[in-house]
DNA sequence: GGAATACTGTACCTCCAGTACAGTTTTGGC
DNA sequence: GCCAAAACTGTACTGGAGGTACAGTATTCC
C-alpha cells in the first residue's frame, strides 16, 4: 500500500517547511491539512500527535543531510587521492549544493529544534545531539587523515576545527535568512575552506617549489 | 514614575528566556505574566500586543549585543596599538565574555527571529538585516585596517571573513544548545582567531625557514 | 471478493491569544 | 496633603487551534 506513504511523505514535507519558516508552534496541523488537501481525521491517522510528526520529521531531516553529506565526500575522495585536496573538492561541492536552491535554503532543523528546545521530548533532543556528534566526529577523522600527511601550521585541537565546518553552516544559513541572501552559505563554506587551506597547505597561494620531506609536489590552487 | 520601567524590563526579561527557549508562538502571554507577577491587563498596559513585544525585545537584545562588542573591541585598542593584535585580544576577550554564562549562553535573538521569520512582520525582520549587516561592516572595517599592515596570505574576500565571525558564533550557540556544552563558544571563537592569525602572521607557529620573497620572519604565538 | 489500509465526517473539549473596558491603587510633582 | 497621571486589576468575552473519539466510507492489494 503506498499510497499511505506518499501522503506521509507529502505531509511531512510541507511540515517542514513550515516549521522551518514559521516555528514548531506556529505551524498549525489545520494549515498543513488545508495545503496537503486531506482532512484531520487523515492527518491523525499517520501521526499520533504533533509530536510524533516532530520526531519523524527529524529522522527524516537527519539521513537526507547524512546523504548529502555522504555525497560530497565521497565525490571529493573519487577526484582526488590526497587527502587534504578530496577535502578540499568536497567543500566546493558542498558550498555548490548549499547554493543551488531555487529559494534559498529553507534553514537546518536542528538549529531550527535548539531554538525551541523546550517545545520537544528527551527523545527528539538526543536525536539532535546525537546527529550533530556523529558530524563532528565525521569530519574530524578527515582531518586526523590528512594530518597524517600534511603538518597543520597551527596547534589548535581538531575537534574545534571539525565543530567549525557545522557552525560556520548553520551560522550561514541563518545570515543567508537573515539578509535574504541565499549567496552568503556558499561564500561562508567556501571561507571555512580558505581556513582548511591555510592549516594545511605549507605553500602559499604563490606556487614555490615545496622542500618537505615526502617530495610530494601536487598542483592547488 | 519610573515603577512601570521596571515591570517592562522585567517583562522583556522573562519573555527573551522564554522566547529564547520555546519559540516566540509557544511563548504564552500567562507564562509571563505569572512569572512577572502581574496580571493580563498589566501585559497589556504596557505592550498593545505580542508583536510589540517583539519589537521591543528585539530593539533592546540589539541594543546589549552592541554593546559587548563596542567594550571587548575597545578593550583590544587599548591593549595593542597594532590593529591586529588589537583584533586577537578582542577576540579573546569574546570568547570569555560569551563563556562566562552560569547556564550556558540562552540563545542569539536574532537567529531565534530568523527560524521563525515568518511570525513577525516587516518592522522586526528589517530590524535583524540592518543588525547584522552593521555588525557584518564593523568587522570588515577592522579587517581593512589590519591588511593595512598585514598583508593576508590568502586571496579570500574580507567581506566573508568578516560575515564568517558572526556565523561562527550563531553556529556555535546552536551548537552548544544541542550538545548542552557551553564550551563550544568559546572554543569556536578561537578557532576563527586561528583563522585570523594564519591569514594575516606571516610566521607560522612551529618555526620553519620559508622560501618565500618577501623574508619576513616574525616571533609568534 | 475480502481484508487491510487509507482515509472522511461530525461532534466535542480545553487552552490560550487577544479584545474591551470599567474600576482601583500607586506614584511623583506641586 | 492633594491631584492627576501612571500603573495597574478584574471580569467577561471571542475565536482559533490542538487534540479526542468514533463511526462510516473509499481504495488498494492479494
Amino acid at each position: 500500500m503506498r499510497k499511505g506513504a506518499e501522503t506521509r511523505e507529502r505531509i511531512l514535507e510541507i511540515a517542514e517547511m513550515s516549521v522551518l519558516a514559521k516555528g514548531f508552534a506556529a505551524t498549525s496541523i489545520e494549515e498543513i491539512i488545508a495545503e496537503a488537501g486531506i482532512t484531520k481525521s487523515g492527518f491523525f491517522y499517520h501521526f499520533k500527535d504533533k509530536n510524533e510528526l516532530a520526531h519523524i520529521m527529524l529522522k527524516r531531516y537527519v539521513c537526507a543531510n547524512d546523504r548529502v553529506f555522504d555525497d560530497v565526500i565521497e565525490r571529493g575522495h573519487q577526484l582526488s587521492d590526497d587527502p587534504l585536496q578530496a577535502f578540499l573538492i568536497s567543500l566546493k561541492l558542498l558550498a555548490e549544493v548549499m547554493s543551488d536552491l531555487p529559494n534559498g535554503h529553507p534553514g537546518c532543523l536542528i538549529a531550527c529544534i535548539c531554538y525551541q528546545e523546550r517545545q520537544f521530548d528527551r527523545e527528539v533532543l538526543n536525536l539532535t545531539a546525537r546527529s550533530v556528534e556523529a558530524w563532528n566526529a565525521r569530519f574530524r577523522a578527515i582531518l586526523d587523515n590528512i594530518a597524517l600527511e600534511h603538518p597543520p601550521r597551527d596547534a589548535i585541537d581538531f575537534d574545534d576545527v571539525a565543530d567549525m565546518l557545522s557552525c560556520v553552516v548553520d551560522g550561514s544559513i541563518i545570515m543567508s535568512k537573515a539578509l535574504n541572501d541565499p549567496s552568503r552559505i556558499e561564500r561562508q563554506v567556501m571561507a571555512f575552506r580558505s581556513f582548511i587551506k591555510l592549516l594545511f597547505l605549507s605553500t602559499p597561494q604563490i606556487r614555490v617549489p615545496m622542500p618537505n620531506s615526502t617530495g610530494i609536489s601536487e598542483t592547488v590552487n
